[in-house]
DNA sequence: GTCAATAGTTTGTCCTGACATATTGACGTC
DNA sequence: GACGTCAATATGTCAGGACAAACTATTGAC
């Protein structure tokens, strides 16, 4: 039963259960709060940083959805395995392929300022018309192409280059202009290459294509990036851990 | 504005919450609460049941923990696009589609006790060899076919017939039988369907299908079931709502 | 040793109440 | 028409409290 030093600032903007939840899962990838390991029950927890229980709980329940904790009632809170999420955590593939020391390479095909159709516009939750930056990259590892990054950002948030890009991921260079990205809300699925694709992936005709459509928010909740990404599932899949919220 | 006749059975054990939530649900997949209306505001609805709004603003956040419903500060509760989402959490398909009143229905087109090759005793954390018990169903929704399910379990552990896997989902009768599912290992991928799958799920030649492999344990980390997936990409996708963890 | 009953522990559900924050529309001014 | 202000509206956060349900440990009977 470990008990690692948790604090809150009432002063902060950041809401108290978020920075629970934040100095929580901080503790689990450290190891502090290791895999397997017991959390004190959510009223001593609430009593020790003199917090309401309910808002003790909503910290819990956030990295219960997470997957990061388990709860069973009339047990505990427990800290489940630590598993690399790596593609479906709101990190730049760009980030993952060096991290994996895989040399990722981009290829910037399109960018430019254009206007929001009534689908970007949804996603992004602005008007249709309004101006958005369109980003079209091809990503290469080892050699080879990996996948075909389409994305929108609202304009004005952030300058992008075609050099910048070439040389760094687009959620780096975000989080270069401040934007801090918090949430996101992905949709994995599938679908058959056209030509185009095809050709720029290095597939056969119709080859499955692997596809996922991601809105990514700034903390505020503002929808700062609309991405609709082809992955070659010749050469990509997605690694899920999960754990039941039902056990 | 449209208000869905709601109510609550207090004398149910099915939480108030929750029956709220799947009124609600109903609602939207039947056409009464279309895609793009507003909710009344959570405490005129709480009120008309006679709830608290904790509990009103649960039942809520189900669904929109579900992708069925989107909230806004100052503005209301909206419906969103009513498609097959599904989330990557472990639950089986089955519950989920009925949760969803999509009325599944499963034929079982094998069922049969076989021994476990390399890869399969690799999942299951066995030796090859080892005896296991080879599950293939066709599940489909609102009449259609939806996947292609191969599924295997060791031997022992559960006994299963046609006839129950006919009426329910696995993993209810793996619950059924006192087996707890408690973390799972996933990968999500796609590809080309072949000859006999396209045909199974009445999709066209080369058809993309969205891919799911999953080890699932019980809580005691002991694999309990592998299995390979196939799901239309035309009729599937899957939904993750993650959070940075560097925010 | 086994089993059932009971007590203790912890989470799950639900309630009432209050304040803060974001959004939208109305209105007035320039 | 553009802009600013303000009130109304609706969600978001937080608090304190109570009871229910599930799980584990303990105890006593056999």
């Amino acid at each position: 039963m470990v008990v690692p030093a948790l604090k809150v600032d009432r002063s902060s903007p950041v809401p108290l259960y978020f920075q629970v939840a934040e100095q929580l899962q901080s503790a689990i990838e450290t190891g502090e709060l290791p895999t397997g390991s017991r959390l004190e029950n959510e009223i001593q927890l609430a009593g020790q940083l003199g917090l309401s229980r309910p808002t003790m709980r909503q910290a819990i329940q956030y990295l219960v959805d997470q997957g990061l904790l388990v709860r069973k009632r009339g047990v505990g809170t427990e800290v489940v395995a630590n598993r690399v999420r790596r593609s479906v955590e709101l990190t730049s593939l760009y980030d993952d392929l060096t991290a994996a020391g895989q040399t990722p390479t981009t290829s910037v095909l399109e960018l430019q300022n254009t206007t929001a159709d009534d689908v970007v516009a949804h996603h992004l939750g602005i008007e249709p018309g309004t101006g958005v930056v369109r980003l079209k990259r091809l990503r290469c590892a080892q050699g080879e192409p990996l996948a075909l990054l389409t994305n929108f950002l609202p304009a004005g948030f952030v300058r992008l280059t075609k050099k910048d890009l070439e040389r760094a991921g687009l959620y780096e260079l975000l989080k270069a202009a401040g934007i801090r990205l918090c949430t996101a809300s992905q949709t994995i699925g599938a679908k058959n290459a056209s030509n185009a694709e095809a050709q720029a992936l290095q597939e056969g005709r119709r080859a499955a294509l692997l596809t996922m459509t991601r809105v990514a928010y700034d903390e505020r909740g503002v929808a700062v990036e609309f991405g609709h990404h082809l992955y070659r599932a010749s050469r990509y899949t997605f690694a899920v851990s999960v754990a039941t919220t039902r056990g």
